[in-house]
DNA sequence: ATCAAATTTTGAATCAAATTCAGAATTTGT
DNA sequence: ACAAATTCTGAATTTGATTCAAAATTTGAT
């Protein structure tokens, strides 16, 4: 049995090698000229064998969106099982998150574009099950915090939601911010600062209104930037991922601060 | 001059029949089969003057998505100057965000799929240009509503977030939660009910926590319900975005309800 | 009204890229 | 060592966006 064991193991390793080169090219061109046949070429392979990995454009797309979920779980697993409050575990799921856009912001671009009706819709049925399967671990541990924190007692149970629908609020108001600051300009010519120090803002406001306590208030940008940046070094060991000025910026400062093209 | 200004008109007029066209196509077959060909062959043009008026296929998708948005300053406008109380004036807003979800998903999957690096960063700077500006009329009406709770004494005038800031917060809600819905699977095998009441009740509770006045506890579904009802009927005279039955829903009447395809 | 220049329209030709598939190469089982 | 089965190859096919030279129309001058 060790050969099909071999070769199945192999035909696994380059189905990654495939996806590596898929995201280096994303990386280096940009997602709109990445092109099937030069995926394949760069890893020295004919275009055909790239297609007995993926049906199709779409599902390669798919597939590289969901491994990159899947990456994810161990930050998200080190946010969530942190000894800490729930509400700040809570918070450092935000902040993970964050620290991703940072890091790989085109990762969230791909999932922006994956989740689009057009591919969406165009991907295989297996690809989207997987997808989405892949979604459940993520899932599985902000529903762990709230439920640790009605556990607790941090948290009315009350609130008219079923714990997962909780764990929605937040991650629809990440998923909501980072789609507005990728759209280029869509927030510039509204001088609001550091666009991710204005979701955890948001954050704690909306935790403030589901009662999570303990309730914070972050209308003092010195005290909410040392609640990050203590959760950055304790749950992480790592930077803050926002390291703008915390005096009011002007215009033109937010804009070269952030590194906005002006063309 | 008449002559130069017949002409002018007569293209814009052109101009809009190939929207037209573009969205009922789009209606029918779906934003992936949309093809410039057929759009200008169904307008009894050639492809070639559909160019004259759309550099790109994209460029085409972001004034579509542009005049999307135009259309709906009216209903957004009848409820930013309802002569109301200023959370329920922003709850309208929301509202209006949801029948327009209700009555055209489609312009909400365009304009996804438009913010989309790949359509954003292929489209002319002109298209973006003028979708942005688009945009700015609703934003300001949003601004205004506030501008007008603080005057009121409705909210703190001192939450660390300008004006425009705190309207970005239901705005990342609302689109977060979209994206999600619309993301077929995402949000179903986990029995949620009505996405649109998970989000109006999250829209409450982010408003408690900035403490909009007067404060509102969305736990109970029927209460919820009322507010709704009544504020579609006081501010709009048409019936609520959502219908969904209040009782807790199973999954399978989650589905049927929705009208969500098993396949 | 008439003509040449300027503008606009046309749609077949071009081009780009995804996808396929008939044959070549390799692996397997005997 | 050989035939069947499997996998790989990359040129050919297909699809659909985009272009552009020629045809048609409009304009402005006479």
């Amino acid at each position: 049995m060790s050969t099909k064991d071999r070769r199945l193991r192999e035909r696994a390793e380059r189905e990654q090698r495939f996806l590596d080169k898929a995201q280096e090219l994303i990386q280096r061109d940009g997602l709109l000229s990445l092109q099937m046949s030069r995926i394949a070429e760069e890893c020295d392979y004919a275009t055909g064998t790239l297609y007995q990995h993926f049906a199709s454009k779409e599902d390669l797309l798919v597939a590289l969106a969901t491994r990159n979920c899947l990456s994810r779980v161990d930050l998200f697993e080190r946010a969530a099982r942190w000894h800490g409050p729930t509400r700040e575990r809570m918070l450092a799921i935000a902040l993970a998150d964050l620290m991703v856009i940072r890091d790989q912001p085109e990762h969230f671009r791909l999932a922006q574009f994956v989740w689009t009706d057009v591919i969406w819709g165009a991907a295989s049925a297996a690809s989207r099950q997987s997808s989405l399967e892949a979604s459940g671990p993520l899932g599985a541990l902000v529903d762990g915090i709230v439920l640790d924190a009605i556990a607790a007692g941090d948290l009315r149970a009350d609130l008219g939601l079923p714990p997962q629908a909780v764990a929605i609020g937040p991650w629809t108001l990440s998923l909501g911010l980072h789609t507005l600051t990728l759209a280029e300009g869509l927030l510039e010519g509204r001088a609001l600062g550091d666009p991710y120090r204005l979701l955890m803002k948001h954050l704690h406001y909306l935790l403030n209104g589901y009662g999570w306590l303990p309730l914070f208030d972050p209308a003092n940008d010195d005290s909410l930037d040392a609640l990050n940046t203590r959760l950055c070094r304790e749950v992480f060991g790592s930077p803050c991922p926002q390291s703008r000025p915390t005096a009011p910026v002007t215009l033109s400062d937010a804009h070269s601060l952030s590194g906005i093209r002006h063309d």
